[in-house]
This record gives structure tokens, sequence and C-alpha cells, in this order.
RNA sequence: GGUGGUGUCGCCUAGUGGCCGAGGGCGCACGCCUCGAAAGCGUGUGAUGGGGCAACUCAUCCGUGGGUUCAAAUCCCACCACCACCGCCA
């Protein structure tokens, strides 16, 4: 959620910010009319309530004929005061609604435009030049047999499947490798829920109502999370953190759900592109100051786990439009997917600044004691993807896979060899 | 799933319609005292929003949301969480 104070003060930053994602900037004009009007309805209702108060008090104390003539007015007054209250609450919620729909500020150092409008920051390694036909990921896993799609849409239809043998194992290795990355970096492992209430989901940016990603559970009034990132954002949801506990970082395990509508033929061959998968999510609450030094934290650490399963890969700067509800600056690392001739993303690291922190309610106190929202941010260490650009960047010629070394003690297996 | 109980300021607690504009204790901060400390004594002690340059001031907040009333921590309804017991499942 946008701080309206800052917008009262500086309206253009917003608007600015809002050109920069190709949206809209006349709901600035729009939230300051709103705030005029609540503020001046406000302002209204506390003087009545205020006059009520004090009348209240002269009833318990009059008698008799002057009473009966007191409780007639108090009388009066109540039902001003009610519509009174009612009117400010009325636009308070407006105001409350169109602020729900405005996108986090952006830094102004992102790239302004939409999805192909990034910027390459760097590239690491070089694809792999094949002496045979490299197969891709799908056709890999079935030889070794370790990923199984078709029976995974058998039991739950299309973007689903198995993870089998040498599959699951690569998959348990990653994530515990990269559960091990962070425990070493000083996160807190965390192993969260995959439901959450909608007031988690909507505090976190996302749309419970509108949003064609999420998974509904309507009968419990419970949402299925698309990342840990939403339960480690609710964790510490109406709470003011001292500020000598700071910063908090935490690394979650869990799986993830989404349900990929609009994605119709997009990535429809193998495990790229799934309705559950499992990630391993850093999350870190810093002071908002140091906002900005963590997110280039939370890269470095994406580096290091890219560096440890050995492909080539790159790191762009997300153009404006493409950030989200929550995100004022996100960098993915996109590894090289030999099959396909051209990167995809496997991490992605997005600074929230206070966006998520104001509408969670999550706070620390500063110097003088007084409660300031936190900034927030996240990153991602390993997904089930990651498997793709291991298993297409390190296979050979007979269908085998050279497991990367840092990870052979994690998965137990120097080479993964087809199955007969 | 059922029945009963509980939910008040960081913690413990008082509070059964107007004296609650939430009292007390602990903790914490500051001061007095002391060579220093403890004890003792005194003062202060939250959040949110509005107004004000500020000291300050007004409103809201007693699990959450509704309702009754001139007036609600207090009465009514629903929900949530926790505890106990019963049932069911593993």
């Amino acid at each position: 959620m946008i701080d309206l104070r800052t917008l009262r003060e500086d309206p253009d930053r917003l608007r600015a910010s809002q050109r920069a994602r190709g949206e809209d900037d006349s709901v600035v004009d729009t939230l300051l009319a709103l705030d005029e009007r609540r503020r001046s309805a406000l302002t209204s209702f506390e003087a009545m309530r205020a006059e009520q108060k004090s009348m209240g008090k002269s009833v318990s104390k009059a008698q008799g004929e002057e009473k009966a003539a007191l409780l007639q007015r108090a009388k009066e007054l109540a039902s001003q005061v009610k519509s009174a209250e009612a009117e400010a609450e009325k636009l308070a919620g407006e105001l409350d609604e169109v602020l729900q729909t405005v996108p986090n500020i952006v830094e102004e150092a992102a790239p302004p435009g939409g999805e192909d409008d990034y910027v390459v920051l760097e590239t690491h390694g070089e694809p792999r030049v094949f002496d045979f036909e490299p197969k891709d990921h799908l056709e890999l896993g079935e030889r070794l047999d370790a990923i199984d799609m078709e029976r995974g849409a058998k039991v739950s239809g299309s973007r689903f499947f198995f993870l089998k043998g040498v599959g699951a194992r690569l998959q348990l290795g990653l994530l515990n490798m990269a559960m091990q990355h962070a425990i070493e970096r000083g996160f807190t492992p965390m192993i969260t829920p995959v439901l959450v209430k909608p007031e988690t989901m909507q505090g976190t940016g996302f749309h419970v109502a509108h949003d064609k990603e999420i998974y509904r559970l309507p009968d419990d009034d419970l949402y299925l999370v698309g990342t840990s990132e939403v339960s480690l954002a609710g964790y510490h949801a109406h709470e003011i953190i001292g500020g000598d506990e700071l910063p908090l970082r935490y690394a979650g395990w869990s799986s993830c759900f989404r349900r990929e509508a609009g994605s119709y033929g997009k990535d429809t061959r193998g495990i790229i592109r799934v309705h559950q998968f499992d990630k391993v999510e850093m999350f870190s609450y810093v002071r908002p100051e140091d906002a900005a030094a963590e997110h280039q934290r939370l890269l470095e650490y994406e580096k290091e786990m890219l560096a440890k399963i050995e492909v080539p890969y790159r790191i762009i700067d997300t153009a404006a439009g493409d950030l989200g509800m929550s995100a004022a600056r996100k960098f993915d690392c996109e590894a090289w997917i030999p099959t396909q001739g051209r990167y995809r993303e496997l991490t992605s690291t997005s600074n929230c600044t206070e966006f998520q922190a104001r509408r969670l309610a999550v706070r620390y106190r500063d110097k003088d004691g007084k409660p300031q929202h936190l900034a927030t941010l996240n990153g991602t260490l390993a997904t089930t993807r990651w498997i793709v650009a291991i298993l297409e960047n390190h296979q050979q010629a007979d269908g085998s896979v050279v497991v990367p070394a840092a990870l052979r003690p994690y998965v137990g297996l120097d080479v993964l060899e087809p199955a007969k």
C-alpha cells in the first residue's frame, strides 16, 4: 500500500511511477480528492461525537424535567452522530478500495516500459557447445525415469507431474542444498503453511477476488499460495518488532500452486510451467534505508546458488511494467536452456519496500521508539524448474546427466544414468 | 463435530450500563537518595487517525464484526483463537 502522507506531500512521485509502469496516473487525483473528502467528513464526525460525549455526562447528572429535555436532544444528536460516522466510514472505505489497487512506487533506477523492456545487467558463463544433438529436459527426464508427465496428467490433469527416483532425489538434493545455503548465511529455515487466509493473500499484494493465478477453497475461505513469500510476509503481520531484532531473514520451503490461467499453449511440454512445484525462498524484513543493500545481498546469494549448479545465466533488471503489484524493483536470474536457445527465469528477487508491510501492519521501533513500517524483500534460492536447467546443461551423449559437484553430496549420485 | 470456560495497556490483574476520560501490580524510562549500586520514594509509560511549526489537542481502539441504548469493557447476536472434557478420524 502507498503511504497517503507521502502522496499528499509529493503526488508527482506516484504519477511518474504510474507512467513508468504504463498505467493510469489519474488515480493520483482520484486519491487526493477522496482523501480530502474523507478528512473533512472525519473532522465533522469527531466534533459531533465530542459534543455527544459531553452531553451524555450532563444527562446522567440531570434530574426530572431537565433530564427529559436533555434526553430528547441527546437522541437527536445520537442519530446525527451515527450518520456522520457512517459517512466518514463510507469515504474511508472508498479511499481504501482505490488504494488497494495502486501498485508500489517503482525505484527510479528501474527501466521504464513493459515485459520486453528489461535491461541485461550481467551475463555469466557461455552456452555450452554440444558435439551431439542435445535432448530436452522431458526426454532426458523420461529416459532417467525421473519425470512422469503422463501419469501426472492422469491423476491430476495437465501441468501436473510426478518426480520419481533420481528425479525426486534431484529435487530433494537441490532444495536441501538451498536450505543449507540459506542457513549458512544466517537465514532461519521455515516450512510454511500453503493455505492462507484472504487478508494474508491480499496483504502480500495479490488480489484475492480478481487474480486468475490463485487457487481458491471457497468452502473454507482459504487460498493456496503461489509462493511461501505469502506466508512469510504474513508471519509478522500486526507485530511491532524490536529494532535490535533486525534484520529478520527467513528461508521458506513450500509447495507453490499456480493456476496458469491465460498461459494455454505456453510451455506445455515438461516441467517449465506447472500448477504445483516446490521452492526455497529467501524473505527479509529490514529497515527501509537498508532495503536496497539487502536486495543486492539476496541477488548475490542467488548468484552463488547458480554457480553451484554450473549453468550459464544472465541477470536482468525487470522493467517497471512487469514488476507486479508489490515490487519497487526486481532482478531475475535466467539460465540458458540449450534446446530452447534462450534464457529462462530461475530466480526472481524483489524489493517490496514498505508496500507489503503497510498492508500487513508489520512495524519496528526506530531510535526514538516510534513504530515505523519495515521493508520486505524476497528472492528465490531454488525451484523445481532448476531441474530443467540442470538436466539440459549437464547431459551427455548417452542420455546420462552429470550431477554438478556441489550438488553431489545432497543427491548422493555423481551421474544420473538412464533406466534400461 | 458437541458441551463448558477464557480472551482488558509489553506481562499479570481490577472492572456486572453513566464515579472507566480503563484502576492496581510487575517490567521499563527518568529523577531523588548513594562513593557507586540495591532498596525506598517520586514522575512518566500504548496504538491508529484528524488538526497544529510546536508544546499540545480531538476522535477511535478492552479478541473480531454487528446490534440494543441518550450513554457499552460491561447487555444481546455471530464469528475467531486458546484451554478442558466428550465424540470421530489417524
